[in-house]
DNA sequence: CACACGATCTTGACAATGACTAGATCGTTG
DNA sequence: CAACGATCTAGTCATTGTCAAGATCGTGTG
């Protein structure tokens, strides 16, 4: 922990709030391991003593992005009503608010073949947001996607639209039709949950 | 037309065609501008004539992915019902298969800030795809979504299924729910418009 | 307490890349 | 046929990611 020293102590965390920094204001094609280990105070070649290479860290930031936007769900979920529905548009708004909100970490788990999907811890974090998906689907239909089609086709029906919605958010193409800029965070809440809301209108059809 | 000589004769056409040869095999973060240059056999320095730079190249290669896009969904449309839901759904379709069979492209159209958006030919190409949206979406809400708030919903929710499938399937997020590789390309439709299918259940709700 | 050892970080090197510039080459137009 | 502009080449520079060798630090072991 001694911070003035040679070694720094606690590096590696250091290094993934650098990159978050850098990726912010440079986004995912003009982020540099360099500039990161500079701002993190450190010379060009540390990172690679915890991350191996560019990649390495960029794979743990995405992870540490689908840490908070499971958590960002989690938190939407619970103020929601308790019906399965819901619950389903509550996922799909804390989705879409994380995306809003970090918008370059966004792009990096999802609009990039940066992160290493094969890396393990990597796989861990993401299969958990698509667990939760799976398991409130389930609720919704009354079966599992996985061993029932007709679910699994909600399944992702639901996962598209919601991650649609997000990407075109992101990427500014849905600015000119929605204007979300302009809105209240209730009226934008409220158009969000209107445009995903046309989706999942069936209950348990077994 | 001098083929053999110092001048190419044909050099930007040929730049393109390079490029997407590049981008298929190395894929947005891979291709760089001298390999492109290269493959098409003139010095690193060509490009920037025609192109003024890397991004200029592949902002002109997007441009002409819109409208190959456009294309597709023009095709898909030609083979599908006449109900304005049916063409809504085909454009979809087309969509989807568009991305499917140009992967890189598609990333390189959606998924990365290379394209400039300022650029006029690319705004106009890229729009196009978005008016011919707004306009079945019309034919189907039978209002404007330009004037009518629920039209730009369902215009939203029908864009943002559709997009957020593609680019599931694009990433490889959608093979393990749906094993779209084992399946025969006529399942594969109908999967794929189940899915989208489960949006614009709605007509004129004025 | 000393010291060896591994972990951590620095430094320097290298190849690849995008951008820029000066100059060579070509076709065209007057 | 002689400018002239368009096209392309070749060289240079700064930046970047990766690698290897070495410096520095903390820790456990004798």
């Amino acid at each position: 922990m001694t911070k003035n020293s040679y070694h720094h102590g606690d590096l590696a965390d250091a290094l993934l709030i650098a990159a978050e920094d850098e990726l912010i204001e440079k986004g995912v094609e003009g982020i540099s391991l360099r500039s990161v280990a500079k701002r993190a105070g450190v010379s060009h070649g540390a990172p690679a003593h915890h991350f191996g290479n560019a990649r390495g860290l960029l794979t743990a930031l995405a992870g540490k992005g689908y840490e908070r936007l499971r958590a960002m769900q989690s938190r939407e979920e619970a103020a929601a009503a308790s019906e399965p529905r819901a619950k389903l548009i509550a996922n799909g708004l804390g989705y879409i608010k994380f995306a809003m909100e970090n918008r370059e970490l966004f792009r990096l788990m999802f609009n990039s073949s940066v992160p290493d999907r094969h890396n393990e811890a990597f796989a861990a974090v993401s299969y958990a947001v698509f667990d939760k998906l799976i398991s409130q689907t389930e609720a919704h239909t009354g079966h599992s996607p996985l061993r029932h089609e007709a679910s699994m086709t909600e399944l992702m029906a639901s996962w598209s639209i919601v991650h649609g919605l997000a990407e075109l958010i992101v990427s500014g193409r849905a600015e000119l039709p929605l204007s979300l800029k302009d809105k209240s965070p209730e009226t934008r809440d409220a158009l969000i949950k209107a445009i995903i809301g046309q989706v999942n209108l069936s209950v348990d059809r077994s």
